[in-house]
RNA sequence: GUCCCUGUAGCUCAGUUGGACAGAGCAUCAGCCUUCUAAGCUGAGGGUCGCACGUUCGAUUCGUGCCAGGGACGCCA
């Protein structure tokens, strides 16, 4: 709402200097901002500074001049009753001044819209994959894949707000080496459990769900000796593990309120006919090569460190060339915009990945890989180190069972992604104002609780026809809601839930501050309708920023 | 060694495509609950924005060099 106000008022401005100034005068675009402080109106346009060079004046003078056919240029439209004043600052700032007025349609427009205040059709209907989590079945979810699943379920979220068609998508990698280690590892266990003796592989799984997973093998297969177990195909063993696993995937990730719309394997995409067939479509483009007895992918030509072995000497493929065939897949199932979000291990891999996509002949700028930042978790204020190879670490589970799955969410989805993030387990845990979990959804509560009493007084809210409402703390409140939709479009360039949820801590805490300062239900009945739709239009807002993220809108707490 | 990221208050981090005196939370100190939820609000102290040049009317932001910390560099997945 803000930044339509401002797009429309940038143009009128623009074309006012066109009118007034010498035709010849080619003058740099007038951009508004949105000042820091309050006391440089709601837009400042720094125009005169950019042009001082130019015109050979002093920035003061000529921003003087301007504000003077500003001003004049407001008469009889529809900005006269919406800007009260234009003010030059030094060093040469024009800035704007709104009235009460031109606020208020911030406040019409949220009650017409209301679940949707926000929404809008930018993505035009695209089709957006959001590919994350993507664990390997060998072992539960971590907290670094707890992060990704709170930033790319958020995301997805926005993404579909902002009119994109998103899609959640989990890859099964059920065809590697890992899951033969998976297997391996529970038929060792199965061993010592009927009382054999085995030694787990090299790099093989050593966690105690491992046993688990063991125990449960042999009691429904109904084996009670290791004759029997022997005669087992070990690919049991390892089709058990992957169902196994992914059963406990599912159900921690459903725990965590993170759906997937879509399941897909590794061994049903990157079949032998479609790995076959990657294998022509680059031979054919000359992006491969033979050397040292393997066969390489040029990645070198889109700008990689180095080329890429995809098939080598021993005859196996290496992993880039499923990858290749599941990014082919991901484009011929008719996404446009193609994201991915990945641990930062795989960091190093994205100049391959992209180079793999050019080859294919899509645009680099249609895949984003996202790297999400680990966290490190402190318990008892130090941090608890971890290896899922040795099954030291703290599973998404432990972390929801533990501290719950709002301040599990938040806590994930407090930083920029490509931040560290410290995670006091402790911390999310208190009920003290040290925790900064529940600050958004205490005003949510707060205006609840208002609601509460002023249904028990017989006060009805109004949703337009505003006109009292002239304190700073509810001018500025009302600001703050019309800036909401342009803190999704941050998001969805930076790619980031991040602007998001900082916008709805700023949020709350306009909120605070005006509950702190002004009673909603007062004296004035008139006064009171106008402070309880405010309240509301907050509690709206709240509501739809805490759903995009993920988290609840209690009406207690 | 090559490449990438980071360096802002005691701690954890913001800083909106260069903008007006550098912000928040926590921690410390001082205030505010007979009235809609004190999981809240107000105020104070605390920073040569790693260092040095450069570009600009203007640099925490852009460029170069240096210093410090972290990460990635497999015919592993």
């Amino acid at each position: 709402m803000l930044s339509d106000l401002r797009a429309q008022l940038t143009k009128h401005l623009e074309e006012s200097l066109k009118r007034n100034l010498p035709s010849g005068v080619v003058l740099p675009p007038v951009d508004l901002d949105f000042p820091a402080q309050r006391l440089h109106g709601e837009f400042s346009a720094n125009i005169a500074l950019k042009s001082a060079k130019l015109l050979r004046k002093a920035p003061a003078v000529i921003a003087e001049e301007f504000r003077g056919i500003f001003q004049d240029s407001l008469t009889d439209t529809p900005f006269q009753n919406k800007i009260a004043k234009i003010e030059v600052k030094n060093p040469g700032f024009i800035n704007f001044f709104l009235t009460p007025l031109a606020l208020f349609g911030i406040l019409e427009e949220i009650f017409k819209a209301k679940n949707d205040y926000g929404r809008c059709d930018c993505g035009r209907g695209q089709k957006v994959q959001v590919e994350f989590v993507s664990a390997n079945p060998t072992g539960p979810l971590s907290v670094a894949h707890a992060r990704q699943a709170a930033v790319g379920d958020a995301l997805a979220h926005i993404l579909d707000f902002l009119g994109f068609k998103a899609t959640r998508e989990y890859y099964i990698n059920d065809g590697g080496n890992q899951i033969n280690l998976l297997g391996e590892s529970i038929r060792c266990r199965a061993i010592e459990l009927l009382g054999g003796e085995a030694s787990l592989p090299e790099n093989g799984y050593q966690g105690e769900y491992i046993k688990d997973m063991a125990r449960e093998f042999i009691t429904k297969a109904g084996i009670k000796t290791l004759e029997k177990l022997a005669s087992q195909d070990r690919v049991n063993f390892k089709n058990y593990g992957v169902e196994y696993l992914l059963s406990v995937i599912r159900k921690d990730l459903e725990d965590f309120n993170v759906r997937f719309e879509c399941w897909t394997n590794e061994s049903k995409v990157a079949t032998k006919e479609n790995i076959a067939a990657v294998l022509n479509l680059l031979e054919e483009k000359g992006f491969l090569y033979e050397k040292d007895g393997a066969l390489w992918f040029k990645s070198t030509h889109f700008g990689d460190d180095k080329d890429r072995v995809v098939k080598k000497s021993d005859g196996s493929y290496t992993y880039l060339l499923p990858d290749i065939v599941y990014h082919k897949n991901k484009y011929e199932r008719g996404f446009t915009k193609i994201i991915n979000i990945w641990g930062p291990d795989h960091h190093g891999y994205i100049p391959r990945i992209k180079a793999a996509v050019q080859a294919l002949g899509k645009s680099p700028d249609s895949l984003n890989v996202l790297i999400v930042q680990l966290a490190t978790i402190y318990r008892d204020g130090k941090p608890v180190s971890m290896s899922t190879r040795r099954g030291e670490f703290i599973s998404l589970r432990e972390v929801i069972d533990e501290v719950g799955v709002d301040a599990a969410r938040f806590f994930f989805l407090m930083r920029h992604i490509d931040a560290h993030l410290d995670f006091d387990l402790e911390l999310a845990k208190k009920e003290t104002p040290e925790n900064p979990v529940y600050y958004i959804q205490y005003a949510h509560a707060r205006i609840h609780s208002i609601n509460k009493k002023a249904g028990e007084t017989g006060l009805r809210q109004k949703e337009k026809g505003f006109s009292l409402l002239k304190e700073p703390e509810e001018l500025e409140l009302i600001k703050r809601l019309g800036s909401f939709p342009d803190s999704l479009m941050i998001c969805y360039h930076e790619l980031d839930p991040y602007a998001l949820m900082s916008y709805l801590h700023e949020l709350a805490m306009t909120f605070h501050r005006f509950y702190d300062q002004h009673r909603v239900i007062g004296e004035d009945p008139e006064l009171s309708c106008e402070r309880l739709a405010l309240a509301n239009a907050t509690k709206i807002v709240l509501a739809n920023g805490l759903r995009l993220l993920g988290l609840s809108t209690p009406e207690r707490m």
